[in-house]
DNA sequence: GGGGGAACGTACTGTGAGTACGTACTTCGA
DNA sequence: TCGAAGTACGTACTCACAGTACGTTCCCCC
């Protein structure tokens, strides 16, 4: 006397499907994994919930069950992405000691992650519209701009003499860094673009700290 | 019974609303000027059609006629107000012939004309996800990345010996004045915030200049 | 002055987000 | 072990909004 409903349960839980790292039911984790691939692929706007559900295999009352809204899916599409990416990063930052090195080991972990096009379209192009830009920034500061304004800060102390606004510069590298993302992304050779604006960054900081150096003596 | 459109006309030639610059009517003037204060307000997603027509006084038979779609009007929006910026800073910068005053000319151009919301909101945050990346990326040479590209371009020369690859620096530097922007924007105090990016760029070029002259001796 | 196209207006259709409500299954206390 | 409450769905709707069909008026030119 076995239901079904019971041994697709126990099903989901044998294969993994399930309790996926916080998610109460392995419906919640479905939906989110098929909507990360749907808004990477077609937008926010460009992906229904009749198609969400039906790539989960659900339905729409499953889905509301678990959602409150279409934007609270992509928020937490988001949120997901996000966090797994900083803490990419952070992980290689965390492996250098030197700020210099762990400024280029931080940009090339950057440039690795925006490599995939999930991050890029849901993270970088759509969230800003999506969640609005006030909610976007307010993520934005906590995570990667924050994470940013460290690297700098570390910089400017090795510099010293040069008298620098950190905050200011922080938002300007954060600028060149998304960009570079972008740079990488269009290009035909990833590898090589992502080698050619690493060494452009490279160079502005070299010219930073020779700058420092000159001031110094 | 007296026909609106007629008393409408009228009432539009007598106030001079009609005949603007390239347009064929009236009509479509009013429509592109509403939906710019309707986009940069609530988003192009969050705008109705209904609202638009609603706010230039007319009918969605009259829209269509002019219009193909909602997103054709967006278009419209978009390129009218990146071609005024492109004006904007192209003549700040043709005001001066050093390459480095140019190069600052240009960025405070632009830092004036993205404290405009509307710019801000629909050329910066909007069209890259409603006129999808392709479109825009396509517009963003041709226009604003293909004018960085000029000015990068004088200020390699005139550095020299360095050898920086061009195409990946401007990609570096429009990112970074395009984040300037937003840093800009979100200031309580834009003129102080304008002048602490603008500072901050400066120090990266007078390092990317020192570094120039150190290796050209 | 009338014929044709441009410039509308009105009424409808289709799609998609969100809601109302009913139902199967689970859990837990008595 | 029985039932009551909660959880996890499914079905069938409503409403908003982009786009369409089609009719009507205005304007110009022959």
């Amino acid at each position: 006397m076995t239901h079904p409903a019971k041994v697709l349960r126990a099903a989901r839980k044998a294969t993994g499907t399930s309790s996926g790292r916080g998610y109460s039911s392995g419906t919640k984790r479905a939906l989110v994994q098929s909507a990360t691939h749907l808004f990477a692929d077609h937008g926010y706007a460009g992906t229904s919930l009749d198609e969400v559900v039906a790539a989960s295999r659900v339905t729409k009352g499953a889905f509301y069950h678990h959602f409150p809204s279409k934007l609270a899916l992509f928020d937490a599409v988001f949120t997901e992405l996000q966090e797994s990416a900083i803490r990419s990063i952070r992980a290689a930052f965390d492996a250098e000691s030197d700020p210099w090195e762990q400024a280029r080991a931080g940009l090339r972990a950057y440039l690795d992650v925006s490599r995939e096009t999930e991050y890029r379209r849901i993270c970088m192009q759509e969230a800003p519209v999506a969640l609005g830009q006030e909610a976007f920034a307010e993520s934005e500061r906590a995570a990667s701009l924050g994470f940013v304004h460290d690297v700098v800060d570390r910089l400017v102390d090795d510099i010293g003499e040069v008298a620098v606004d950190r905050e200011a510069l922080a938002a300007v590298f954060y600028g060149a860094i998304r960009s570079s993302a972008e740079f990488v992304a269009e290009s035909s050779d990833p590898d090589l673009a992502s080698a050619r604006v690493a060494e452009s960054i490279d160079v502005i900081l070299t010219g930073l700290r020779t700058l420092g150096q000159l001031v110094g003596d």
